[in-house]
DNA sequence: AATGAATGAGCCTTCATTCAT
DNA sequence: CATGAATGAAGGCTCATTCAT
């Protein structure tokens, strides 16, 4: 169903130039990918965008699902810490709590990097290992029940495991399809607080 | 940002052998799509797997775009009826059923054409007119609001707009977020109990 | 070493109008290469030469070395029929004649397309299957073993394994030989009159 | 037809340093010749076989065809010494000897780099000044002649310009022949014999 | 209507070559 | 002298689309 295709970077910047052009060269693609959808969004256009020769671009990746392919990587990172942190908060607090640190958490992936989010998780074909988008939903999964089995006591939910998906998944659902409907609401309160709600009377009951 | 190209049909077919060729058509769309992808899709590929010549394909679409839309207009008509008619059951039950109900409409979502629907949600560009898709989505969206707001005394929510939405994009999230963890998931009742959990709470809480 | 690509043609021509699409384009090959070689003959330039669109060539060629390959099939083939015919007779006489006759029918290679021959011979790189070319040569060989051996009684030669090789492989570097430092000499008598004293003298000696 | 582009180096090392340098890129030229051929080989790659930047490398030699060119003289340069030592002895000879003389410093080129040699006389592309290589086939039949001419009393050989060719085309086309079809029996004395006979019945017959 | 040959814009990619450091 | 980042012309190839038959 797909060739494989290297997606691997293929040489580590070691001059700042390089690491500018690399740098560069990203930014435009998420540009581009933003504007015109990966379909659309061909090498040429993007070292173009970016302000490089198109030898440049190719000096550092070996082509497109290479370019969106670290675009990913570095988001994922940079959501995986985030996240990370906010749970190592959450972990102390009881669910009534814990439900309006979650949302805010999972809101707060929005804003890093909003459309890039967005394009990541919707646009991209899911080819081969580009998979690794979900990585940080895994994650997300992981720690919810983490969470919910080290609290079982104070809680209503009996089976931590499908819980811990249904939570992850509904927020995250909440959030594009907002997203898609209106973006404005994602800053509204009423509607946050609505999400506080859905998630604290399901595991607080 | 994107060319308007036109994507309705070129012509109805009158004629039972034009009928079964488009047909042919636009199940060969689906499976090339399911197979390689909308970017490799080629309609040369279409053709050929539809048995049909090129000539032919471009005699009823006028494009690869319109070859997609007809798809999900035909996806979107099928999902629609069915969605109508579950709602029109719902409609007279009170909360604690309706949750059941409403969960079970939305998981029959994925038996029409699990695959499918997947596919135009997810793989498809969102390029111009195809949002469409999204047309299944406002409609549940807006019979969940009417439902909440005739059934307002029975019930705990106070802000139908916002619940409706949660409710249903809560949902659709559930329902692919455990596609791509793991479909087998989708037919176990575990699951299923427990969505129906997370609705019953919230709007019966 | 060599990546493998496809060299055979893509599609039969069914039509009048692509055979005469083809012919051009083997054609124009042929001139290509004898212009500029086969490292700097593009297939764009070849398309363009044939009077055809990049894409017509590519419905039938998947590539430059198919182009290649396809001259070298046509030519090998004429090629071969000639030769055949010249041993049916060769095979009659005694080796004083037969070297004379011999001699000839290694000239008259030169004869059907001198240009190409040599162009085949020595331009073409020797990747994979394009080796297609020795073919005549083996051929050659081949047949004259088998004079040699069936003409032992009247001849010096006692290996004819060898001595077949000798002869044809000689025969072969002084047409190119010849051909290199001075064509016009392949038509002067006294030439091939010295050809035939030394294939004479060896085998009759 | 071909551009002039410069082909002598660009300067003379006169380090020792730099005649390192200078050595280790003309080894990695004929290595990756012999393993990608000329087509695919690149400058870069080269560059890298030898363990030299890019830039080193222009700073020696103008360019792609430079760098055949001086692998070319370095050979050229190596097989006329050989060969005039060669035909010294030769001169000296009665023809019965100098026709195994004469295919022993023939068989001896091989001898010298088997594979370069027919690197540079099959897979480089005929462009402008790279004839060099047929300087040395000249220079062999050069000395024939003048061998044929001193020795036309003792020979059966009436026209000296017409044989000397002929031997030499002769004997070159075997060795390739050979190499082409079964480099092996190249160092079968049952073959060189063989060519020895071919010679001496020629001249001496 | 159907066919499929032909088209050509445009994408991906390589590689010889330059030049600032 | 050496380095290697940057360049961009040019080539290979695909594929949506048209149109003569």
């Amino acid at each position: 169903m797909a060739r494989r295709v290297r997606t691997t970077p293929r040489k580590n910047p070691k001059q700042d130039r390089s690491r500018a052009t690399v740098d560069a060269i990203l930014e435009a693609t998420a540009r581009v990918l933003a504007e015109v959808g990966y379909e659309r969004a061909s090498t040429n256009r993007i070292a173009r965008v970016a302000g490089v020769s198109i030898g440049s671009l190719y000096q550092y990746f070996p082509g497109k699902e290479a370019l969106v392919a670290a675009l990913v990587e570095r988001h994922v990172d940079r959501v995986t810490t985030l996240l990370d942190h906010a749970f190592d908060r959450i972990e102390e607090l009881p669910p009534r709590h814990a439900a309006r640190a979650l949302v805010t958490a999972v809101l707060s992936v929005q804003v890093i990097d909003a459309d890039l989010h967005r394009l990541l998780v919707e646009q991209i074909p899911r080819v081969g290992r580009l998979q690794r988008v979900t990585h940080i939903e895994r994650r997300f999964v992981e720690r919810t029940r983490g969470y919910l089995q080290s609290h079982r006591r104070e809680s209503t939910i009996r089976n931590p495991d499908v819980a811990a998906q249904l939570i992850i998944y509904a927020l995250h659902g909440i959030l594009f399809g907002l997203a898609r409907a209106d973006p404005a609401q994602l800053g509204d309160n009423a509607v946050s607080d609505e999400m506080v709600a859905l998630v604290t009377r399901y595991i607080a009951g």
